[in-house]
DNA sequence: GCCAACGTTGGC
DNA sequence: GCCAACGTTGGC
Protein backbone atom coordinates (compact mmCIF):
# COMPACT_ATOMS: atom_id res chain seq x y z
CA UNK A 1 0.00 0.00 0.00
CA UNK A 2 1.30 3.08 -0.75
CA UNK A 3 2.37 5.77 1.88
CA UNK A 4 2.30 8.67 -0.09
CA UNK A 5 -0.24 11.48 1.75
CA UNK A 6 -3.61 11.71 0.66
CA UNK A 7 -5.78 14.20 0.27
CA UNK A 8 -10.01 15.17 0.52
CA UNK A 9 -11.98 17.70 -0.35
CA UNK A 10 -14.63 17.62 2.49
CA UNK A 11 -18.36 20.54 2.06
CA UNK A 12 -19.83 22.15 4.97
CA UNK A 13 -22.11 24.55 5.32
CA UNK A 14 -20.90 28.06 7.26
CA UNK A 15 -24.14 28.75 8.39
CA UNK A 16 -24.04 25.41 10.09
CA UNK A 17 -20.50 24.67 10.71
CA UNK A 18 -17.59 26.27 8.87
CA UNK A 19 -14.18 26.57 9.13
CA UNK A 20 -14.83 29.41 11.57
CA UNK A 21 -16.26 26.51 14.02
CA UNK A 22 -14.02 24.46 13.20
CA UNK A 23 -10.87 26.69 14.44
CA UNK A 24 -12.68 27.52 17.39
CA UNK A 25 -13.31 23.76 18.74
CA UNK A 26 -9.69 22.14 17.47
CA UNK A 27 -11.20 19.13 16.09
CA UNK A 28 -14.27 17.59 15.11
CA UNK A 29 -16.18 14.69 14.60
CA UNK A 30 -17.32 15.08 10.44
CA UNK A 31 -21.12 14.03 12.11
CA UNK A 32 -24.17 14.12 9.71
CA UNK A 33 -22.76 12.39 6.32
CA UNK A 34 -25.65 9.87 4.93
CA UNK A 35 -24.36 9.51 1.63
CA UNK A 36 -22.54 5.69 1.05
CA UNK A 37 -20.07 7.13 -1.48
CA UNK A 38 -18.34 10.03 0.64
CA UNK A 39 -18.84 7.63 4.04
CA UNK A 40 -16.64 4.86 1.63
CA UNK A 41 -14.31 7.62 1.53
CA UNK A 42 -14.14 8.21 5.05
CA UNK A 43 -14.36 4.67 6.21
CA UNK A 44 -12.28 2.67 3.52
CA UNK A 45 -9.88 5.72 2.32
CA UNK A 46 -8.62 7.98 4.92
CA UNK A 47 -6.22 7.70 7.02
CA UNK A 48 -4.26 9.89 9.93
CA UNK A 49 -2.46 12.97 8.57
CA UNK A 50 -4.08 13.06 5.48
CA UNK A 51 -4.76 16.85 4.05
CA UNK A 52 -8.42 17.75 3.86
CA UNK A 53 -9.70 21.11 2.05
CA UNK A 54 -12.81 22.66 3.67
CA UNK A 55 -15.12 23.68 0.88
CA UNK A 56 -17.73 26.17 2.05
CA UNK A 57 -21.03 25.43 0.31
CA UNK A 58 -25.18 26.83 0.32
CA UNK A 59 -23.56 30.12 0.65
CA UNK A 60 -23.03 33.65 -0.72
CA UNK A 61 -19.69 32.67 -2.04
CA UNK A 62 -19.18 29.57 -2.34
CA UNK A 63 -15.42 28.13 -2.36
CA UNK A 64 -12.53 26.33 -0.26
CA UNK A 65 -11.96 28.40 2.71
CA UNK A 66 -9.47 26.55 5.07
CA UNK A 67 -6.96 23.27 5.40
CA UNK A 68 -7.71 20.46 8.17
CA UNK A 69 -6.06 17.40 8.42
CA UNK A 70 -7.89 13.72 9.08
CA UNK A 71 -7.51 13.29 13.02
CA UNK A 72 -8.96 9.63 13.83
CA UNK A 73 -9.31 6.23 11.66
CA UNK A 74 -13.14 5.97 11.09
CA UNK A 75 -15.48 5.07 13.58
CA UNK A 76 -19.79 4.81 13.64
CA UNK A 77 -20.96 8.11 13.62
CA UNK A 78 -23.02 8.35 17.33
CA UNK A 79 -25.96 10.57 15.77
CA UNK A 80 -27.32 7.87 13.56
CA UNK A 81 -28.06 6.23 17.16
CA UNK A 82 -29.89 9.33 18.69
CA UNK A 83 -33.65 9.53 18.28
CA UNK A 84 -33.40 13.43 18.73
CA UNK A 85 -30.59 13.55 15.77
CA UNK A 86 -31.96 14.91 12.60
CA UNK A 87 -29.14 12.76 11.92
CA UNK A 88 -30.94 9.37 13.42
CA UNK A 89 -31.22 6.00 11.38
CA UNK A 90 -33.57 3.76 12.99
CA UNK A 91 -31.93 1.05 10.82
CA UNK A 92 -28.32 1.45 11.90
CA UNK A 93 -27.66 -0.46 14.81
CA UNK A 94 -24.61 -0.85 17.00
CA UNK A 95 -23.62 -4.39 15.78
CA UNK A 96 -24.03 -2.90 13.01
CA UNK A 97 -23.91 0.71 11.97
CA UNK A 98 -24.48 2.14 8.69
CA UNK A 99 -22.89 5.74 9.23
CA UNK A 100 -18.93 6.24 10.19
CA UNK A 101 -16.92 9.45 10.14
CA UNK A 102 -13.87 10.74 10.90
CA UNK A 103 -12.32 13.59 13.30
CA UNK A 104 -11.13 16.43 11.43
CA UNK A 105 -8.43 18.69 13.12
CA UNK A 106 -8.46 22.30 11.98
CA UNK A 107 -4.87 23.58 10.25
CA UNK A 108 -5.46 26.89 8.92
CA UNK A 109 -7.94 29.39 7.28
CA UNK A 110 -6.92 30.15 3.44
CA UNK A 111 -5.77 33.78 2.99
CA UNK A 112 -8.67 34.04 0.78
CA UNK A 113 -11.58 31.72 0.22
CA UNK A 114 -10.82 30.15 -3.17
CA UNK A 115 -14.29 30.75 -5.18
CA UNK A 116 -15.59 28.30 -6.63
CA UNK A 117 -16.36 30.28 -9.53
CA UNK A 118 -12.46 30.92 -10.17
CA UNK A 119 -11.94 27.24 -9.75
CA UNK A 120 -14.25 26.52 -12.48
CA UNK A 121 -11.45 28.50 -14.92
CA UNK A 122 -9.06 25.12 -14.14
CA UNK A 123 -11.89 22.76 -14.84
CA UNK A 124 -9.55 21.10 -17.63
CA UNK A 125 -6.48 21.32 -15.47
CA UNK A 126 -8.43 19.50 -13.37
CA UNK A 127 -9.87 16.93 -14.77
CA UNK A 128 -13.12 15.59 -15.44
CA UNK A 129 -13.08 13.25 -12.00
CA UNK A 130 -12.91 15.96 -10.32
CA UNK A 131 -16.24 16.31 -8.28
CA UNK A 132 -16.34 19.76 -7.26
CA UNK A 133 -16.59 21.01 -10.83
CA UNK A 134 -18.14 17.45 -12.21
CA UNK A 135 -21.57 18.70 -13.51
CA UNK A 136 -24.53 17.76 -11.30
CA UNK A 137 -21.90 16.22 -8.48
CA UNK A 138 -23.05 16.70 -4.51
CA UNK A 139 -20.62 14.15 -3.25
CA UNK A 140 -19.86 16.21 0.17
CA UNK A 141 -16.65 13.86 0.52
CA UNK A 142 -14.17 13.03 -2.19
CA UNK A 143 -10.56 12.66 -2.97
CA UNK A 144 -8.18 15.42 -4.10
CA UNK A 145 -4.87 14.40 -6.09
CA UNK A 146 -1.74 15.55 -5.25
CA UNK A 147 -1.58 17.64 -8.52
CA UNK A 148 -4.86 18.99 -8.10
CA UNK A 149 -4.16 19.98 -4.67
CA UNK A 150 -1.05 21.83 -5.57
CA UNK A 151 -3.26 23.90 -7.86
CA UNK A 152 -5.72 24.84 -6.12
CA UNK A 153 -3.54 26.21 -3.27
CA UNK A 154 -1.82 28.21 -5.87
CA UNK A 155 -5.30 30.03 -6.22
CA UNK A 156 -5.00 31.12 -2.67
C1' DG B 1 -36.66 31.29 -3.45
C1' DC B 2 -36.08 28.56 -7.63
C1' DC B 3 -35.03 24.51 -9.68
C1' DA B 4 -31.85 21.01 -11.96
C1' DA B 5 -29.54 17.04 -10.78
C1' DC B 6 -29.04 13.36 -8.03
C1' DG B 7 -29.74 9.37 -4.55
C1' DT B 8 -33.07 6.64 -2.16
C1' DT B 9 -37.38 4.41 -1.40
C1' DG B 10 -41.08 1.48 -2.24
C1' DG B 11 -44.93 -0.34 -5.16
C1' DC B 12 -45.48 -3.51 -8.55
C1' DG C 1 -35.48 -5.44 -11.13
C1' DC C 2 -37.84 -1.43 -12.96
C1' DC C 3 -39.00 3.14 -12.37
C1' DA C 4 -41.99 6.91 -10.52
C1' DA C 5 -42.18 9.65 -6.62
C1' DC C 6 -39.96 11.91 -3.26
C1' DG C 7 -36.45 14.37 -0.53
C1' DT C 8 -32.03 16.65 -0.63
C1' DT C 9 -28.14 19.26 -2.35
C1' DG C 10 -26.32 23.36 -3.65
C1' DG C 11 -25.52 26.93 -7.31
C1' DC C 12 -27.62 30.86 -8.80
Amino acid sequence: MSKAKRYWMMKSEPDAFGIDDLERVGTEPWNGVRNYQARNFMRDGMRVGDGVMIYHSNCKVPGIAGLARVASIAYPDETQFDPKSKYFDEKATREQPRWFLVDVAFERKLKRVIPLEEIRGYTDALGEGFALTAKGSRLSVFPVTAAQWKLLLSLE
